[in-house]
DNA sequence: GTCTATACAGCGATAGAC
DNA sequence: GTCTATCGCTGTATAGAC
């Protein structure tokens, strides 16, 4: 089977070929480290080829962040159950979601927006208007409190991600998901729902 | 030891310029993102200096990261005092470090930490002979739970740091210090010394 | 549709004139 | 010591032949 490959002339799935190689390499050099060359090389297929199906890097990356992951489906997993253990299930959830084929998009995106600044916009963007917002909403937070919360869940989610998929500091790297349930999981949800009086005054 | 007689070069000053500017560079746009020609000339010299007084762009990183900072010397003003304050201690500490001029070389070195393996293993070691260990050692932890813990507390600094400094998501980046302090101290307090007997099993 | 060829800019690094 | 000039390479993007 070795002998020929089958893929040369006229393939219909070159720009899936394409999509998949560049969600590894923005994943694994972020947007401004991944090369539309190394990018072309690793799809088997011409550089051109890259500009032709997307026209530029940024449309590339974009089609690239459009995973088939909609935040709203995962949100009744999180709010359904006992209030008290909401914590536990967001990040038993969002572990889930980064350990996935699909947490690739987020590792590319974290990694991107960190060197970034277009990048780290789309993020910020992505996670107050996607993310924030809705568990906020879902939530019955005093809408005064609510970001500040929200950004102390952030910070935790973010650098558990970070520690874990990017920096790979062990052993928190190789922990299994349900130990960083337990440990992690009562921390968001006293960002969520504990008494931050003493912060907020 | 000193020659007396040794006339300085030319300006004395360039290294110290170039420095600077590496400085600020590497903490705007990460390792790969500084180019050794944009710090030259935000230094205002010549691009061939650069390679004159540090040999390489590896070489200057490092000389850029040697900051007069030793974390022995705060690790006092951590661990003296309420056992059950260690947490807001390091917490206030971590953010005055960050919030410093010296901050900027922590914002360089994260940032460039996850886009470069070669400064990501840098900050790995940096984190785990430095910070990791002497904690862990001051503290009167089990030792098969250190290393976790220890994970644990750096998931939560490195995510507000990259919250704060380099995300900039609001509210988190503009609230001041002490609300931060309040909010996470009693996490990492947790972490450090809390009950983890579910997560560790 | 696909690929060759190339334009144009920027990178780190070096040699050598002054 | 400082700088000009340049090498070799890689980056995105485009034009045009098959």
């Amino acid at each position: 089977m070795a002998r020929r490959t089958g893929r040369r002339p006229g393939s219909p799935d070159t720009r899936e070929a394409i999509l998949v190689a560049a969600r590894q390499a923005f994943a694994e050099r972020g947007f401004d480290g991944a090369s539309i060359r190394s990018i072309a090389a690793g799809a088997g297929v011409d550089p051109a080829l890259v500009h032709h199906y997307f026209g530029s890097k940024d449309q590339l990356f974009l089609a690239t962040m459009n995973v088939p992951f909609d935040p709203r489906e995962l949100l009744p997993q999180i709010t359904d159950g006992p209030p008290d253990a909401i914590g536990a299930r967001l990040v038993r959830i969002f572990l889930g979601v980064w350990d996935s084929p699909a947490g690739a998009a987020g590792v590319a995106l974290l990694r991107s927006a960190v060197s970034n600044e277009w990048t780290a916009r789309l993020l910020r963007e992505f996670v107050v208007t996607q993310i924030m917002r809705r568990v906020a909403d879902q939530l019955a937070i005093d809408p005064s409190q609510a970001p500040l919360r929200a950004s102390l869940v952030a910070s935790q989610l973010v650098g558990m991600a970070t520690v874990r998929h990017i920096l790979k500091l062990e052993p928190l790297a190789s922990t299994a998901p349900e130990v960083l349930v337990a440990a992690v999981g009562p921390t968001v949800q006293h960002y969520l729902t504990g008494d931050l009086s003493e912060a907020v005054g």
